[in-house]
RNA sequence: GUGGGUGUAGCUCAGUCGGUUAGAGCAUCAGGUUGUGGUUCUGAGGGUCGUGGGUUCGAUUCCCAUCACCCACCCCA
């Protein structure tokens, strides 16, 4: 049997219910704020990720779909979706236009990890990205909107707050985090003397026990904030206030991409296992330069839909359409020119073998339809269909020309 | 990538200290006399015991490999 490849996932129907209504939510509500669809190709240059999400970062690292095409392009599967709506915000000229341009997505994302719960190599995202607008307002929007959503879908979570400063005060604190790093010799463990080099702020929520009793006096970014990233983060934090979203200030928060500078923020749940981020943004003011771009402010985020599919709670399935069937091999023909009726406005299902009128009920109780619908030998022989509504529990029986009228009420 | 766990019917799981026809609940289908569901009763169908090797007279049970899933690390959505 040749099965799916390894974390990549069927989605069936039941399960595309659910995957289906966190969509229409998120994209209603992503409209109310004003943002517009944009869709993106699935594959895209190598180069795009490596300037974009970084070369030193796990994701272009090491998890990526990378591979040379036919036409030896060095291509690869997206592994987020921020780069590709940078570079069509680029190429389409929108950073020379001016102005502010919101948009939204949705889609597959690929990364070549060790799968787990939450953990997929083929994962679905939402995100929005916002270009053209410097105001700390915007990346409130951008929280309060992911809180909108998940308020909508009735998902709790805790918010995570920090900011990364900008290129005034983040190079230089970084400078002397790693010159504290350094002082602790070799008492810090391989992992962080890894970070070190690849992202010296990790090595602040090193598990290690040791490690974190050497930490304890490392210097913080929150405290090195320059001028306009400090004010930008008090106002973005009472703002957050005036709208009643809680929020933890966790001067750890790092995101794993390059390209975020000042507003970081991660959404968790403590419902899902380890992997527990269910959404992540932040502002990334540099990425569109580094694209080639001119510079144009931005912030973003993104939703991991599978891991919010596990805490969505669906609203009440309520009965609707239509299950027709005969009882009489001779009914199948009139109760498929009734389905063919009813299929113009309301949905309607067809059982193709005759039955008893049991089995037809059950049926139809199976499917969730609202109306049963059966023709057997007395409806035959009078020209009738037999209809009862499976939750008022009433029942009659109507003549065949009737039929489109009473559908009509 | 590292460490640990699991893999028996569609689903959730028993079981076999290696020995003939592998079990339960749920689900499915059919019946409980004449055309009534989401609750019951009876019965039926459905498993090469993840896959491939090895040990053995004999393996679903033991060993190895492999694949998939789960958990932790790592990382992130």
């Amino acid at each position: 049997m040749i099965q799916s490849l390894r974390g990549m996932n069927d989605i069936l129907s039941e399960e595309y219910e659910r995957f289906e209504y966190f969509l229409t939510t998120a994209s209603t509500i992503a409209k109310r704020y004003g943002f517009h669809y944009i869709e993106t190709p699935l594959l895209e240059e190598t180069a795009l990720f490596k300037r974009s999400v970084g070369e030193s970062s796990d994701i272009v690292g090491k998890e990526m779909y990378q591979f040379i095409d036919k036409g030896e392009n060095d291509v690869c599967l997206r592994p987020e979706g921020t780069a590709g709506v940078v570079r069509a915000f680029v190429q389409h000229k929108l950073d020379k236009k001016g102005g502010i341009h919101r948009f939204y997505y949705n889609g597959p994302m690929f990364r070549y990890e060790r799968p787990q719960k939450g953990r997929l190599r083929e994962f679905h995202q939402f995100g929005v990205e916002s270009f053209g607008v410097d105001s700390v307002y915007e990346d409130a929007l951008m929280i309060m909107m992911v809180a909108d959503i998940l308020k909508a879908l009735g998902i709790g979570y805790r918010l995570k707050l920090n900011s990364l400063g900008d290129q005034n005060c983040m190079p230089a604190y970084r400078e002397q985090l790693v010159g504290f790093i350094e002082s602790c010799g070799d008492a810090i463990c391989g992992d962080c003397e890894r970070r070190k080099l690849t992202n010296p702020i990790r090595v602040l929520d090193c598990k290690n026990e040791a490690c974190q009793i050497l930490y304890i006096n490392a210097p913080k970014l929150i405290h090195h904030l320059c001028e306009g990233c400090q004010s930008d983060f008090d106002t973005l934090k009472t703002i957050l206030d005036q709208h009643d979203i809680a929020y933890e200030i966790d001067t750890n928060l790092v995101r794993g991409l390059d390209y975020y500078s000042k507003t970081a923020f991660e959404f968790v749940s403590d419902n899902i296992g380890s992997q527990s981020a269910i959404a992540g943004g932040g502002r990334y003011d540099r990425l569109i330069e580094f694209l080639d771009g001119k510079p144009t402010p931005a912030v973003g985020f993104a939703l991991g839909i599978e891991r919010l599919m596990e805490l969505i709670v669906m609203p009440e399935t309520v009965r609707e359409g239509y299950y027709l069937g005969a009882m009489d091999a001779q009914a199948v023909t009139p109760i498929l020119l009734c389905a063919e009726k009813i299929r113009r406005t309301q949905k309607a299902v067809v059982e193709y073998e005759p039955r008893s009128l049991k089995a037809h009920l059950k049926g139809a109780d199976r499917i969730n339809a609202r109306y049963c619908a059966v023709i057997g030998e007395n409806e035959l022989a009078q020209n009738t269909i037999w209809i009862k509504d499976l939750v008022e529990k009433t029942e009659s029986v109507i003549p065949m020309n009737e039929l489109l009228s009473l559908l009509a009420l």
